[in-house]
RNA sequence: GCGGCGGUGGCGAAACUGGUAGACGCACUACUUUGAGGUGGUAGCGGUCGAAAGACUGUGAAAGUUCGAAUCUUUUCCGCCGCACCA
């Protein structure tokens, strides 16, 4: 019998599905283990071979963890909605329910054709009321909390309410909000603002609900958003790459909007300490702690003086992370956004600021983050050195942003680059304080150097002065310890209609929750998905829907952004079904934490923060056990795409002649030729067709071929073409017959494509459909593949011709078992021993492998074992059977089918693979460790049962130590004692 | 610029705590099975010299530690990813 893949795989594919084996219980004896794949956007272009990398990946480990006797949750669902449903909507009318629809179950056709062991009965969909509608909920719990610093925990609003009742805000200042908040009392700094217990009781409902939305972890605020006008919506700082939004590339603007956020400010600490009990990779941790970046300081405050304005009282408070460097402050700089630069700019100092503040309006987001151009303008006011009273003028400049610190520095252009650059650029005065570490030429931001013209500093070393100096400005009060982040607060609104609705209402500006039992607040149909009236979403455009009969208030019109549902999906999977809570605490309590999470990198800073920030906040509100949603973090490398090029020429000057009847093709020789000598525009097809071989092109006869060439490399489909070469056939058929006329000049009789490695990508024409892989070599064929091709973690291109080789392995397996004759060749005789060692060494390589993630090692141990036992023509049960097993988290088909081949009534998934351990593997060899002079150099993997002899003898012939031996001959006395193999020189 | 990761045959890659570098697979070459193609099988395959045995050399480059370095340390070059005026 041959190795019918598409019959065993589909046969079995049904058999697991009639018998759910599958299925997960909430409640085992067994431990448990939680591998989860980041849930995909269901895009209408399907999966391509890149996608699945991940998922099998964690369906080897789960399939693994299985065999070993563990209850496994492996879920699967879908992260539904979505900014490109809804433009697809824009574009074709079809709604984002819809093409959601189609799009999950063409992802579920694909998944299912690789054999994946996913628990479908749990599957999730954000996009699903029954889901959202506890997102939702703890929308809610977050909008009725707030965060105690004091406790380092969200606490409920209503304690809140209590502490200003009893003893005003004295100690819960309001925290460091990014963005105003109108009406409230007034300050200055409005997070300075501070009042009594009377104060709280006097104050109205409105006043009171705006200053605890100061507080709530879920806020609405008015504040710089990224606008996008393209996609008709704000977006978080995560999607926004470069100044253009990631999904669609479109310009994005700063604007001031009212929007909801979720005050993720507050975790910023715990966010970054929460890093260091995780299992991520370094490049993950540090991705999160620079997002987050948090910076220790001090705010510093300066008196301000002008000579032509009436003396004014203002301070100008800066941020720095280097106290100690005050003496070098030769300039202040503030951003050109900052309150002050009305108040302190003089008369004669006034066209010129005014002419620059207009400049830097005009600048775009992008042109400032391209250019850095040295700009800047004098206020014509001066600033006071707290200690050695000097005048320090204060200037304007674009580099300084106003979102940060205090949105005004104290320049030290002997420490610091930028503030040396703007000063030579503007011939200001440089004060070195730290000596020769200064050469004139170059700011120097070390912490080494001794202190100089620093008055009661001077000696100190950099590093210490930093506290002597903090405290002294505490003293002074002049001054006070500070902890900056660059994190800002996550908008968390979307002015679009794909994506769940607030349960909120306004009324009277005033925000009010809907109550629990109002949940899901169902999205209401729409026909028309135009933006609604000053920016809101399209829910604006519904009467129906927004206004709500017997209240005068209306609904929140915006909705969730994507990350919304995804922040919290892995808790749902626990306990999927569940209407009355977002999940049972026994169940959370059961499953905890993911202990094994697979997705790509690129929610480094996005998804990964925001389910961490709602798993803490969740654990806050005691609603789950842990504040850690996963234990270990992998990341998959991308597959990249192997594109192919062809050459098209161009012919110029073609008046009067008919060549544009053929488009004629280069084959990569030619191209190479005259593309790299630069010649191509110089080139006549003329001279081409002399270069060529005779007789490979007929060129049509009455054609001019004077003209000089251009060629442009175009993307051709990845599928028309075998290697390098390219089907000549199928191309001309290839998008409607677009290419049929093509005439082409060809090396040996063959077109050779250019090829190049890039994204996959459906526009590149390089993307391979997993579905096409499997029809041809079978799932467990291109499961093992994409394993083999490398480490999980790392990018790589994909080669559809590198497939032959494992398919190959997977028939010589087939073979040990099964003949072309009969159907099963197996001998039930005992294995040899050399056979029984082919055995245990796979058991214990991949075993080894497939612990520590490495499937590309594991796999290249199945075909060593294969080959081995292959040339022994080992057909006996016990050495071949337990490979069974070993094989079935990779490739689950070919598994099944021989497991009952063999004799088996259940599935392998109930193979015992514990007692299998114990019955093959258990105390076969021993490993010995070598001293050398009594310290350990090497090991010895040596037979259990071998003699002290044969251990000896080993010690010897061990090449290793021959060598070392043999590099350096002197006396030398082996003994073998107690087990410890030891040589002694 | 800063930070992280990496650089090993024609290609994807192994080498886990320093111990025979290049396992395994692809591609390639020769032979074999076959009427032919595919499949299957055997052998070769880092480089140089050699018919072969073998010798020398070899993990981006340079230096160092070590009996011994792809692996550790320092410097440097290149590539990828992330951040980017964050005071």
């Amino acid at each position: 019998m041959e190795y019918n893949f598409r019959d065993i795989e589909k046969r079995w594919q049904q058999w697991w599905k009639d018998h759910d084996i599958y299925k997960v219980s909430n409640d085992s004896p067994k431990p448990k283990y939680y591998a989860l794949d980041m849930f995909p956007y269901p895009s209408g272009a399907g999966l391509h071979v890149g996608h699945p990398l991940g998922y099998i990946a964690s369906d080897i480990y789960a399939r693994f963890k299985r065999l070993k006797g563990f209850n496994v949750l492996h879920p699967m669902g879908y992260d539904a909605f979505g900014l490109p449903a809804e433009q697809y909507a824009i574009e074709h009318g079809i709604h984002p329910a819809m093409s959601t629809e189609n799009n999950i179950n063409n992802f579920r056709s694909q998944l299912d054709n690789i054999g994946f062991s996913f628990d479908w009965s749990r599957e999730v969909r954000t996009s699903d009321p029954g889901f959202y509608k506890w997102t939702q909920w703890i929308f809610l719990q977050l909008f009725d909390s707030w965060y105690d610093r004091k406790k380092s925990k969200a606490q409920r609003i209503k304690l809140l309410e209590e502490i200003f009742t009893r003893e005003g805000n004295i100690n819960h200042p309001i925290p460091n909000a990014q963005f105003e908040i109108p009406s409230l009392p007034t300050a200055s700094h409005h997070s300075r603002v501070t009042f009594s217990a009377s104060d709280w009781q006097s104050f109205d409902e409105f006043t009171r609900q705006s200053i605890l939305m100061e507080y709530r972890l879920a806020y609405c605020g008015y504040g710089e958003v990224n606008w996008c006008e393209a996609l008709g919506t704000v977006l978080a700082n995560d999607e926004v790459i470069n100044g253009v939004s990631e999904r669609g590339g479109y310009p994005v603007v700063k604007k001031r909007l009212r929007q909801w956020y979720l005050r993720i400010t507050e975790y910023a600490d715990r966010l970054l300490e929460g890093l260091q009990t995780v299992d991520f990779s370094e490049a993950m941790k540090e991705m999160q702690t620079n997002w987050i970046g948090k910076s220790s300081g001090a705010e510093i405050s300066f008196r301000l003086w002008s000579p032509q304005l009436a003396a004014h009282s203002s301070q100008l408070a800066v941020y720095t992370t280097r106290p100690d460097t005050i003496f070098g402050v030769d300039f202040m700089v503030i951003a050109p956004e900052h309150e002050l630069v009305e108040l302190i700019t003089t008369p004669v100092q006034k066209e010129a600021v005014d002419e620059y503040i207009a400049y830097v309006k005009s600048r775009s987001e992008r042109e400032r983050m391209a250019e850095k151009k040295i700009s800047g303008v004098f206020t014509g006011s001066y600033a006071r050195h707290p200690f050695s009273g000097r005048e320090i003028p204060v200037w304007i400049s674009e580099y300084v942003l106003i979102g940060y610190g205090t949105g005004a520095i104290m320049a030290v252009p002997c420490g610091d680059e930028r503030d040396h650059k703007f000063a030579k650029h503007f011939g200001l005065q440089i004060t070195n304080i730290i000596g020769s570490y200064y050469n004139g030429e170059e700011a120097n931001p070390t912490k080494d150097a001794l202190l100089e013209n620093s008055e009661f500093l001077n000696g100190m070393v950099m590093k210490d002065a930093i506290e002597v100096v903090t405290k002294k400005l505490e003293e002074m009060n002049i001054g006070e310890r500070k902890v900056n982040y660059k994190m800002r607060d996550a908008a968390f609104s979307r002015q679009r209609y794909w994506g769940e609705p607030f349960p909120i209402i306004w009324e009277n500006g005033i925000a009010y929750p809907l109550d629990e039992t109002e949940l899901p607040l169902k999205l209401p149909h729409v026909e028309s998905y135009k933006p609604g009236p000053e920016g809101e979403g399209p829910l604006a455009n519904i009467p129906g829907w927004y206004l709500i009969p017997g209240m005068r208030g209306m609904r929140e019109t915006n909705t969730m952004p994507g990350y919304a549902g995804s922040s919290w999906y892995f808790l749902r999977y626990m306990d999927p079904h569940n209407d009355k809570q977002f999940c049972d605490r026994k169940y959370s309590n059961y499953w905890g934490q993911v202990d094994l999470y697979i997705g790509g990198t690129e929610h480094a800073v996005g998804h990964l923060l925001y389910s961490r920030m709602w798993t803490k906040f969740l654990h806050d509100m005691d609603l789950i056990s842990h504040d850690e949603p996963y234990k270990r973090l992998l990341n998959q490398g991308m597959i990249q795409g192997s594109s192919r090029f062809v050459y098209r020429v161009d012919i110029a000057n073609q008046a009067g002649t008919s060549q544009h009847r053929y488009p004629i093709f280069l084959s990569l020789k030619y191209y190479q030729k005259y593309l790299a000598s630069g010649f191509l525009s110089l080139v006549t097809l003329e001279d081409l067709l002399n270069d060529r071989h005779q007789g490979e092109w007929k060129a049509p006869v009455q054609d001019d071929y004077s003209g000089t060439l251009s060629v442009a490399p175009i993307h051709v489909d990845v599928n028309i073409v075998d290697g390098v070469e390219l089907n000549i056939t199928e191309f001309k058929k290839w998008r409607n017959g677009e290419y049929a006329n093509a005439e082409f000049i060809l090396e040996d009789g063959r077109y050779i494509c250019g090829a190049e490695i890039e994204k996959m990508s459906k526009s590149k024409f390089n993307t391979v459909n997993p579905n096409e892989i499997v029809e041809k070599y079978g799932a467990d064929t291109f499961r093992m593949y994409e394993m083999f091709l490398g480490p999980v973690e790392m990018s790589k291109p994909w080669d559809t011709k590198g497939i032959e080789g494992v398919h190959r392995f997977l028939k010589k397996f087939w073979r040990l078992f099964a003949d072309e004759e009969k159907d099963l060749i197996v001998a039930e005789e005992p294995p040899t021993s050399e056979e029984l060692k082919v055995l245990h060494k796979a058991i214990k390589k991949i075993e080894e492998d497939t612990q520590r993630f490495s499937f590309n090692t594991g796999v290249s141990a199945f075909m060593i074992a294969t080959n081995e036992l292959t040339e022994l023509k080992c057909h006996k049960r016990a050495a071949i059977e337990p490979l069974v097993i070993l094989l079935a988290p990779y490739a689950p088909h070919i598994s099944e089918e021989l497991w009952h081949l063999l004799g088996h009534t259940t599935s392998v998934v109930d193979a015992a693979f514990p007692k299998f351990e114990e019955q093959y593997v258990k105390e076969s060899s021993k490993t010995y460790p070598i001293a050398i002079n009594g310290k350990t150099r090497t090991e010895l993997t040596i037979a259990l049962d071998a003699t002290q002899q044969q251990v000896e003898e080993l010690v010897l012939a061990n090449d290793v130590v021959k060598k070392w031996m043999e590099g350096k001959p002197s006396k030398k006395v082996i003994f073998v004692k107690n087990k410890m193999v030891n040589v002694v020189v």
